[in-house]
RNA sequence: GCCCCCGUAGCCAAGUUGGUCACGGCAGCGGACUUUUAAUCCGAAGAUCGUGGGUUCGAAUCCCACCGGGGGCACCA
């Protein structure tokens, strides 16, 4: 057994094989020498014969050895499914047609110790995918899929913000303060400090904070953390992109979404136009605004507002069959009814606007609207993929919406937010009007990749401790 | 957290009205084969049927508990 190489010098990828040598005639050996590396995937012994398929990040290519011509031939026939190897040799066509690199040299990178899956079937169980990616990124093709196209969505995000002149930061992790949304934290604990931080559940009250700061277009992409129950759309840690536009409002951000969603698809996918759940969905722009009430009224048939009789409101949400707790008050019961009558039926995409005050604490009142607020999400085959507003700026009401949080928490609800008095104190050194974002990447990654469950597009989605047994 | 379903060798997978305790394929091992394409052919081998209890003369097949997974509900993005 030779020692296994530290490096190893290699000139083409299988992709750039096929490209550079696209339509030779069959049973034709070129001049080309190359060195290729990656996994023997699939072998075909024939006596003195043996045909292999190279696998690299590009794709796969042919192997040809003969008895004659490739050193130590009966090794290279007893090399392992998954073995990564590296060859180097002529490109040739075979007479079947089939462009091959002929084995010339070959060596060892790293045998595998452990056994491929099958390499028809591959891995069907779900959770050996999740649990062993490193197995199935080799034997699936979407898995693979999905996991580039996935970076090419955060490449065209971070290309399409940095064109209008949006700054990328990086924001604490770790708060003393959980904030910027309405979720339950994880907590940990700082040892020399002698005190419990909180993993982020939002960068938001930040990201605000840097644009007092003075910095007018800013974005963060990272992961956030949010103690709930997993499902098919939610891991504990999702990755958002949360972005500040000072000077503008909601209408300049819906504006911007759509642009950005739109232009992403284009980027990544050649089109406007997805596939989701067998149903075309077109993101090309403007995309449709409609009040959350509308919609109700839409999809519900019911007509509800800020104005109906708190008993009348109840009674409607009951008839949905919507829990209704004693403290909800009417904004809260206008999107219990909304999330349970229309949401899921918005094929979109749609811009849900108007959303009230009572359940959208650092969103800016409506100009038009008392008690609802220049907030819009927007719903796409059904599910939430973004949400924005027009920012609350004035740090005497955004201390009452806190302190408002604050009772909510103290009556039991231990996903209402806390005080942050620091940004309140940001607040009182001036935050012009600004418009904010955030978008759930990995559920618009799902959308433009067509997947259903966010464990395919997150590469370790969170899992039980594997148990021996 | 609740409800439903699933768990057979490294992988895929028969067998589930309880009675040749386990069919077969891939991979691996041995052999044949110089143009294969999930190559093919021959041979040998590989399974405490998730774990632990229980019912029964007898269980992979029935019951209970636990572990793991999937789907749905709840909560959220």
């Amino acid at each position: 057994m030779t020692e296994l190489p530290y490096r190893y010098d290699v000139t083409h990828t299988a992709a750039q094989v096929a490209s550079d040598h696209a339509g030779i005639e069959p049973g034709t050996e070129t001049e080309v020498v190359v060195t290729l590396a990656g996994r023997l995937m699939l072998r075909r012994d024939q006596g003195k014969l043996a045909f292999g398929s190279l696998q690299d990040s590009s794709g796969r290519i042919q192997l040809f050895a003969t008895a004659k011509s490739t050193p130590d031939f009966d090794g290279f026939t007893h090399l392992s499914i998954g073995d990564w190897i590296a060859v180097t040799g002529i490109v040739m066509m075979t007479r079947r047609g089939e462009l091959s690199v002929r084995v010339d040299s070959w060596t060892v990178l790293a045998p595998s110790q452990r056994p491929f899956p099958d390499k028809w079937h591959g891995i069907s169980d779900p959770d050996t995918r999740y649990r062993q990616r490193y197995v199935d990124l080799w034997v699936s093709e979407e898995s693979r899929t999905a996991f580039m196209q996935r970076s090419q969505v955060v490449a065209s995000m971070r290309r399409l913000l940095h064109e209008q002149d949006f700054v990328e930061v990086e924001t604490p992790m770790l708060h003393p303060i959980p904030g910027g949304a309405l979720a339950r934290p994880f907590v940990t604990h700082h040892n020399a400090l002698g005190q419990d931080l909180y993993l982020r559940i939002a960068p938001e009250l930040y990201l605000k904070r840097l644009v007092v700061g003075g910095m007018e277009k800013v974005f963060e992409i990272g992961r956030v953390f949010r103690n709930e129950g997993m499902s098919s759309r939610h891991n504990p840690e999702f990755t958002m992109l949360e972005l500040y536009w000072a000077y503008a409002d909601h209408s300049d951000m819906m504006r911007l979404t759509e642009e950005l969603v739109a232009g992403i698809a284009v980027d990544v996918l050649g089109s406007t136009t997805v596939t989701y759940d067998g149903r075309p969905v077109d993101l090309s722009t403007p995309w449709r605004r409609a009040t959350m009430e509308e919609l109700i009224a839409e999809h519900a048939g019911v007509e509800v507002s800020l104005d109906t009789p708190l008993d009348e409101l109840r009674a409607i949400c009951e008839r949905f069959g919507v829990e209704v707790k004693d403290q909800y008050g009417p904004g809260k019961l206008i999107l219990e009814l909304y999330e349970k009558t229309t949401e899921s039926e918005l094929w979109g995409p749609v811009f849900v606007t108007d959303y009230p005050v009572e359940v959208s604490p650092l969103s800016r009142e409506h100009r038009q609207r008392p008690g609802y607020t220049e907030r819009f999400e927007a719903i796409v085959a059904g599910r939430e993929l973004c949400n924005g507003f027009s920012e609350l700026t004035d740090p005497a009401v955004q201390r009452q919406r806190f302190v408002a949080q604050e009772a909510d928490r103290a009556a039991g609800d231990d996903e209402a937010m806390v005080v942050d008095e620091d940004y309140l104190r940001a607040l009182e050194y001036g935050l012009p009007g600004t418009a904010g974002l955030g978008v759930g990447v990995d559920r618009l990654v799902m959308l433009l990749t067509g997947t259903s469950t966010i464990r395919d597009v997150v590469l370790f989605p969170t899992l039980k401790p594997e148990q021996p047994n």
